[in-house]
DNA sequence: AAACAGAACTTGTAAACACAAGTAATCAAC
DNA sequence: GTTGATTACTTGTGTTTACAAGTTCTGTTT
């Protein structure tokens, strides 16, 4: 059985469109409009946001519409709701740190980073990529290998070995890297972006190599991470190995 | 003016009890029993949920309810919707790792891992937080201190020190954790959910104490973990500090 | 048998309502 | 002035109703 709708729920849409048309659901559209006013600084952290009742009047719609605008901005962490009191801005969610998704220059700073290239880039063919699976299509393509040596406040810190299949990235191996940082340089000249990836992390005593580079002694406890980065490119990851001295600077970031 | 209710809602509660023992909510314990069945088994990856009609009335609540439910579902991973097909189950989300957000237990699978309480839980007051700051409040209440030995396949290899500000925490003392997630106790007897947090990573050599919990001889290398981690109580963190012995399981997670 | 129309499901969006519960300001009583 | 109850906010939870829109099966028509 049929009923008459009871009262015209959503205007009446004036042109029929294709469906990448259609109308945005409204608390998505709240949430754009809040999120952005949050980014643009038209509430500061500490602010208290206007009520959910204001925010109906506001957007024309009811509360669970903006409530679910809201339960969504909290979630990600732009605001926080207190019962009784309102939602507090709590600004936008800081990024992840040299642990979750950038490289180490943006988590240590540039001024202090100096960053100087031991070998590479240069092509080679895969040996392994620090025990991550590599698919044919990388494997037949070889790789761009780079070895750097991060230097804080003048004390070696990291090394790593960086492995990127050679698949679509010209001119790579004439690129100046000293004291760039690779991701910024594979962001602007091959719109690489980094996405997310896995990691794994070990600690080893530092072999004859790191000895050399950290000027540590036999027996001195390292941190191994290897690393798998997806990037925006479907099907296109970075592996690179960084080792870390952390006598005097630890590795820190967010999650 | 007041009005009489036209219908009631909930029914009344027998006994009035402190406010530690309200009721949990419904669309809460919902995404409870649905995520525990997706991660003891009951569905499997690619099985089709039971459609929000039929869980109404498994659970005697109304279709937004569990839509409140099977949203968080959705967003934490557990499962993927299809309009007009039905929510299908996608597994335990991976990649929470032990670097991420989530505790040991979810890294590593419940079936294989075991957790020896070596001290506490108990009511101590602080000596410092593994060089996070601490607040006058977090200072000033004490913490629940606890100590607790991991084991995956007979091999010791995680041992980590956690330190819970004693705010509002009532009975903790006197639970039982062995062999339970400290997230899952925390989440469904306190409701207290990680947001986020932050990490430390240094690799140290093995002392005395770890020695004999890892059985590794002197100077065997050993990750360590400072955390600082954020719940959805606002101002309330959970510290932790893990060692893990990387000879045979790394630590590993995506980001 | 193949194609189409429609019914009968599914989830997605949104409103309107009722009440619970936490917070903060106000105002009266002491 | 201080205390304590009241009141008027705030967010939190839950129900009911209505319709939109995608998917799948079924039955009829061709």
């Amino acid at each position: 059985m049929w009923f008459a709708p009871l009262y015209p729920i959503r205007p009446v849409n004036q042109r029929k469109e294709a469906s990448y048309n259609r109308e945005i659901p409204r608390h998505i559209r709240v949430y754009e409009v809040v999120r952005q006013h949050i980014s643009g600084g038209v509430y500061s952290p500490g602010d208290l946001l206007p009520s959910e009742n204001e925010l109906c009047q506001l957007h024309k719609v009811t509360r669970p519409t903006v409530r679910k605008a809201l339960d969504r901005l909290a979630n990600e962490g732009f605001i926080v709701r207190h019962q009784g009191k309102g939602s507090i801005v709590k600004g936008v969610p800081k990024g992840v740190g040299i642990l979750a998704i950038q490289g180490t220059t943006s988590a240590v700073g540039k001024e202090k980073l100096l960053t100087r290239i031991i070998t590479g880039p240069e092509i080679r063919s895969w040996t392994e990529a620090f025990s991550f699976p590599l698919s044919k299509v990388e494997q037949e393509s070889g790789c761009l290998y780079l070895e750097r040596l991060r230097i804080v406040d003048n004390k070696p810190v990291f090394f790593d070995v960086t492995m990127i299949p050679n698949i679509n990235m010209p001119r790579f191996t004439s690129r100046n890297l000293e004291n760039k940082s690779l991701f910024d340089v594979l962001r602007k000249n091959y719109r690489l972006e980094v996405k997310g990836g896995e990691q794994r992390i070990l600690a080893i005593t530092a072999d004859e190599r790191l000895m050399h580079f950290f000027g540590v002694p036999a027996g001195h406890p390292v941190v191994q991470l290897n690393r798998r980065i997806e990037t925006n490119r479907p099907g296109f990851f970075l592996y690179s190995q960084v080792f870390c001295n952390t006598d005097e600077f630890v590795l820190s970031g967010n999650f």
